[in-house]
DNA sequence: GCCTCCTCCCAAAGCGCTTTGGATGCTCCT
DNA sequence: AGGAGCATCCAAAGCGCTTTGGGAGGAGGC
């Protein structure tokens, strides 16, 4: 049997209320009492039953996400790295992680039932894709939520956390403008997802500034697998004037992309730049490539579990988070990037 | 504000201990006032409240999993499929889902944890290994569990679903045996995986039976992405003396095999044939390859959905399943099987 | 007719926490 | 000296459900 906040005030000798104050940072409690306190707390072990508050404070305690199924997203390997680092987060705050499949044409009325039946206190949203109307929604909803990514157009007084997928994107492609390249091309996530949009627009703008332009038959927009980075970097290489560097939106399709190269008897890094977006997924590290990846790094895990912890902080009303954070990736440089062929 | 209980039981001028234990199923309580409590419920739209019911009744109301991470598990395309099965199922037992992510190195304290945190009423263990040690220990932990999967030795008394993966992929055998093919490889799972292990043999029994023997070059085993599928193929099709039939452990490994046999200039079903099991990922359907696929077909969602249902039967004590469940998966010939060239 | 035994229902006591609405001293000011 | 004002603590009332321990009334046995 655990310890009870009862038992805890015996010991004590103080009432339930004032262990119960001191515990939850009220300031009616004298600091030598609540060191008192927390002090038993550390001695006994002693963890409040989350039933227990929940029926007390009509909070939930939980955190939801809607997973859309059917759409092939639940089966994104990049998924189950942003859900990994939104559960591992949950649990740290004795959180609990629900997760709601739902069809996407039955989205809106999921987010409806989860927000009326008081199951979850806050709700995350990603996948963003351009002007979203999933925002509105959930704004009208009254219900806290934060995103993961940013929509493109629209209001933007939201919560979210993105990474500057224009700047990395951006930056990239000025290196590969500086190594002497001319024609590069991307390989790209889905049309639809604003990440995708802000990448190109990275790599359109550095383009510009140094007076090229982005060849639309150079950019394939797919679903992120190996496959699909094979097929594109294949398409790429069958062209007239194929590409001397190629960006890839994810490690799984410079993976596919890299065996292209490969294929066609070219060698990456000398022949063939390559630069990939790293999201930080365990089985596809940059470095371990046979010729390690020059990447764009931000680990998806991270970015989950951030969110995680800010969505939690409102509900807790703990903890002073900003309401709109851009991360910024780094630029890594492996063997992957070298000049342009023939410069 | 929702109905309470208290509402529900002066609206039909019961008590709330006679409304209670109509709604849970006690034997002392009249037929026909049952029903009068059930229509009352009908039409109010009450919904007991689960903060409450936890405390009251001590359970969580809720059903874990442990999630390993790192290992590139939890970035599986089959894992999301399995996934939102079980989610699926949980939330329409208004049960809480919790995914816990743990490092393999920490999943027997993460189990521990769970089961003494008293989160969770139940666990469900996936990825069986051959002679898995997690069974034995969530056994010691006495809290209930289900497998999915079964593991290979050790004692089987415990609860699980699995598919007859033997026979699935003896029967596939069979038919490929049937239509003249000699030389059959195998694209299957990771080597330590029950399910792969299972598959083999089936493999090779279809095989003994007629006579003919398992090549082991022309078996391997993999992570099952397109990527993976392609390479294990290009590598088939490059011995003196190839397949003429290839199974598949799954779509996905059938994807880049499929692109392999196209680029070597052959035809699918005619110059060589595929079947694969078909897990029913919505992203990856067998209908819709070029070469409309054979395949032995279980839908991996309505296991996770099938595998929650039971779990929480058993937790809440309603419903009387079977304690050790095999599915037989179908064969479904579509075009991808031909008679073995030159026959 | 009386007592026992079911059947069907109820009042009230929790479950373990939060929160309201005071108490109790003390200091401080005029 | 006498309140006002503050700091610190407490008793008790919920939160909405389940469950214990009866109690009323009718059927059945003798």
């Amino acid at each position: 049997m655990p310890v009870k906040l009862k038992q805890l005030a015996e010991l004590l000798g103080l009432s339930q209320t004032t262990v119960s104050r001191a515990l939850n940072g009220y300031p009616e409690v004298n600091a030598k009492t609540r060191q008192r306190v927390l002090k038993a707390v550390r001695e006994t072990g002693y963890r409040p039953n989350r039933a227990a508050q929940r029926l007390a404070t009509g909070k939930a305690y939980s955190i939801g996400l809607v997973m859309p199924i059917a759409s092939g997203i639940g089966s994104d390997i990049h998924f189950g790295e942003f859900l990994a680092g939104l559960a591992e987060e949950a649990v740290k705050h004795d959180f609990h992680f629900v997760l709601n499949p739902s069809a996407p044409e039955d989205e809106e009325s999921t987010f409806r039932r989860l927000a009326a039946s008081g199951n979850v206190d806050g709700l995350f949203l990603a996948h963003m894709r351009a002007s979203d109307p999933r925002i509105a929604m959930l704004k009208s909803l009254s219900i806290p939520f934060i995103v993961h990514g940013r929509s493109i157009g629209g209001s933007k007084d939201y919560p979210f956390l993105d990474i500057d997928n224009t700047a990395a994107f951006y930056e990239a492609t000025r290196l590969l403008i500086q190594l002497g390249h001319r024609r590069v091309a991307l390989i790209n996530g889905q049309e639809h997802l604003a990440f995708a949009i802000r990448r190109k627009k990275g790599v359109t703008r550095a383009l510009t500034e140094w007076g090229l332009d982005l060849d639309e038959t150079l950019v394939h927009h797919s679903v992120m697998t190996d496959g699909y980075g094979y097929r594109s970097m294949q398409r790429f290489l069958m062209q007239p004037n194929p590409p001397t560097a190629v960006l890839c939106s994810s490690t799984a399709l410079a993976l596919g992309a890299v065996r292209a190269i490969n294929q066609a008897g070219l060698t990456v890094g000398t022949d063939i730049s390559i630069i990939a977006h790293d999201d930080v997924l365990p089985m596809l590290k940059p470095e371990n490539f046979s010729v390690p990846l020059t990447t764009t790094r931000s680990s998806l895990r991270a970015a989950g579990a951030r969110v995680a912890c800010r969505l939690i902080g409102g509900i807790l009303e703990r903890g002073a988070y900003p309401d709109q954070e851009l991360w910024h990736p780094e630029l890594i440089v492996r063997a992957s990037t070298g000049p342009a062929p023939g410069k």
